[in-house]
DNA sequence: GAACTCTTGTAAACACCGTTCACTGAAACC
DNA sequence: GGTTTCAGTGAACGGTGTTTACAAGAGTTC
């Protein structure tokens, strides 16, 4: 089975190190804190040493971001499985929740994934959770239908694509959709919904409401209440 | 008029020139480029000398933050004025095109301002234009009426508090509003506006919305519409 | 005008940063 | 055993924020 040779494995053990101390880093002290000597001396190497593993400064924050985006899908999973409910409502409920929560519990991890004007982000897995689960919200036929005539033409084309997005990303998870299930109008109301979750909550961790908001939590509950009844589901 | 000495004028053009310089850096190369030693270089002196200006590089760039909120009030209010109908519901959407179009026009500035996770925010002028707009929005009975027992109670501390806000907002130009119009349910609904707003907004400056997003100004139009009827006007 | 203070700038230094380069020593391979 | 591969080192370069001691001019007081 290990067919790694005994290099190979310090190798790896090494790499797995440098990521922890750059997230500890991250966690600790905020994105200016992760150094590429900072990093070595929590290792108790030189820095120059981490040119083995990296090419740059900048290429370890990149995958630093990816390991972010790796955990909090992992996070938003265990939260998912925890829902014995069974209906896709309560899913939805959950990992929204679990979104919020790992978001305020992680503000430079949410900082730096979702609020910085970076140009090659870990689209890979990034939200494949949100994908998934968009995708099972859409093909459950709980979400009211809304005509495709009823978004603009204009926007189409972009919504077509992401239905392309949605069928791969649910089907990599074994489940295949009927191509009339997915119209553009429901696809529509899930991005309305991506921006209403992504707002509330980036507003919430950058303390950017135009107030001091000292029960974040019901007005939370209360946009997503909304905003699954705009979707279709009653509350 | 001029009762500055010859000596305070010469420091409030060094601040000044200080102020422009490090925006060039900003707008040109990004948060990490507002170098103290940079900043000085532009101006032909040495890094030092700008402690005789700021205590630090952190309050720099927190006088950086204040700097920007004012000049993207004054150019929302700009867009404001340029908005001739007389009607609120125009004007609501010149001023959310107005932000739009500045976030876009000013990444850099955008994420410095709106999306860091800084705890003290030149609060005093962030979004006084959205908030004087609000409390307009709401005194128009343009707004469809929601009654107080819409909203959770946990919520109505909080919104009472909004609520003051934007009185005093809207009172500092010189308009005062009857006690009986701001009520909680119009209040709550302002606060879901900018949290769709925002959320659009900071999606498509920071590139995360699921999928590649070809003409992004109609569906930010579409959202607005969507939003302004959603708070009781109608398209 | 001379003496004094206050202000604005400098130069040098310290510790830190990313990055490069020549190098060592040990593991892996033939 | 000899050779190659490779993780890690130490020194160096130019960059950063910040502190300190010091110079020189402007403003003030006598």
């Amino acid at each position: 089975m290990t067919e790694a040779t005994r290099r190979e494995r310090l190798r790896a053990e090494t790499e797995r190190e440098i990521r922890q101390a750059a997230r500890a880093l991250l966690v600790e002290s905020g994105r200016d804190a992760v150094t590429l000597r900072a990093i070595a001396r929590k290792l108790g190497i030189t820095a120059p040493a981490l040119y083995r593993y990296y090419d740059s400064h900048d290429a370890l924050l990149r995958q630093l971001c990816d390991d972010i985006c790796a955990d909090m899908a992992a996070a938003l999973y265990a939260d998912l499985a925890a829902d014995t409910s069974g209906e896709v409502g309560c899913q939805v409920r959950a990992v929204c929740h679990a979104f919020r929560r790992w978001a305020l519990a992680h503000p430079q991890e949410f900082a730096l994934v979702f609020a910085s004007p970076r140009d090659p982000i870990g689209a890979d897995q990034f939200g494949s959770v949100f994908l998934q689960l968009a995708g099972q919200l859409i093909a459950s036929n709980l979400v009211a239908t809304h005509s495709d005539d009823e978004v603009p033409e204009v926007l189409h084309e972009d919504l077509v694509a992401f239905q392309q997005v949605l069928v791969d990303a649910v089907s990599e998870h074994g489940v295949t959709l009927d191509d009339g299930v997915l119209n553009l109008g429901k696809i529509y109301h899930v991005v309305q919904s991506w921006v209403r979750l992504y707002g509330h909550v980036a507003l919430e961790v950058f303390g950017r409401f135009p107030f001091a908001v000292s029960n974040p939590e019901p007005m939370f509950d209360s946009m997503l209440d909304q905003m699954l009844t705009d979707i279709g589901f009653s509350a």
